[in-house]
DNA sequence: TCATCGTTGATTGTCGACAATGGGACGACG
DNA sequence: CGTCGTCCCATTGTCGACAATCAACGATGA
């Protein structure tokens, strides 16, 4: 084992994976026993995991009563996007970085990547591309705390990519084509026009992809 | 008892309470034994309590080896300065919201607690105040997500403030008198003046007050 | 002298058990 | 028939004990 990861980790990672993939649907309530004997853990380590997902915005959990898959409105989906695009946008606003070229050539790489996924019918590389994709651009301002924040929508964006997607609302290649804009203004240096194709990407029509 | 505060959340507000006050510096070791004791609870209570801290920025934990009170680097000030300008900017970006008569009153307040609160060496007031005064604004967008990012970064910038005017870096009138240009902005329904005005506040200079 | 390796002590990770809470079922009372 | 109070159950909150981990130290052998 290389990296470590913990009891807890595991646990989270699973039942995210389990929410991100609808097997746990909103609504759904997380019994701490249950998953307890389930992952065959103690249920302070589910307690741990649950924390973690409450933090990303996957559950909610009343205190003394119960914790529940959390319901995404159309909304909270507009609002996830528009933090989304707030962070995106500042980290681009001081410029490019020191490296535009090697920025430009990363994202065309993961644009590739999208385009694979979406031929291949991969949801899961899909979006995990789309999130590389944009992490390039969050890394720009090379500020930690920007990204932090920006992480902590990350599970939240997925779900949404995914409710959207499989609700027909877009199609995998347009999710794709959707980047294009952003690629393009930063293989033209072209700033204004990179953060108006952020907002285009995050506030129009709506939902990210 | 009217609002319940659970075991974990008074340990950490304890804790946090020490952290910003300086009797915990940073570099301290927080030992989950110890406080244990000290608290009178057990070590699962004090774990969860500095789950709560580390999501806030005010300590590191590194798995299987120690806690630590996080030492902040200029960098991290700036950083933190730069992420609440990002996140106050995007909130008011679509305009001062239904009420801005309202808003500009609350702000004027809130402004007034700060200069009672400088007047009077009041530093805890001092940093509530200027707390609630940025609150107004990030609550203009009527995102939650946005206030709740925002809300990551208040302990931080918390412990920022005090850094910064106890080591007489700006006097609590000076602190006080950054904000009236927003207000002021606030009070004319100039927006692009307000979003300046943010930025100066947050960015010149350094830190926030 | 120096590198290696086991030992040791301090600390965190995990667990199972018990306590406390709050909702809902059920029955008494008006 | 509706309301209130009581009890019970499911579930979370808290605890103390044991296991695992890791750095520091010292012993061992070349």
């Amino acid at each position: 084992m290389l990296e470590h990861v913990s009891l807890p980790e595991a646990v989270g990672r699973a039942l995210r994976h389990r929410i991100l993939n609808n097997e746990l649907p909103a609504e759904t309530r997380l019994v701490e026993a249950n998953l307890a004997a389930e992952f065959g853990v103690s249920r302070g380590t589910i307690r741990d995991a649950m924390r973690s997902l409450q933090a990303e915005g996957l559950i909610a959990i009343v205190p003394r009563r119960y914790s529940v898959v959390t319901r995404m409105s159309q909304e909270d989906a507009e609002d996830v996007c528009f933090a989304r695009c707030a962070l995106e946008d500042a980290s681009v606003e001081g410029g490019f970085g020191p490296h535009r070229k090697e920025l430009a050539k990363a994202l065309r790489l993961a644009l590739d990547h999208m385009s694979i996924a979406a031929r291949t019918d991969d949801l899961d590389a899909l979006v995990a591309s789309d999130t590389q994709f944009h992490e390039l651009i969050i890394e720009v301002s090379g500020r930690r705390r920007l990204k932090d924040l920006w992480s902590m929508l990350n599970s939240q964006m997925g779900a949404l990519m995914r409710s959207e997607i499989e609700r027909q609302g877009i199609g995998l290649d347009d999710a794709v084509e959707r980047h294009r804009g952003i690629l393009d203004a930063v293989a033209n240096g072209d700033l204004p026009r990179l953060r108006k194709e952020l907002r285009d990407h995050y506030l129009t029509g709506f939902g990210d992809a």
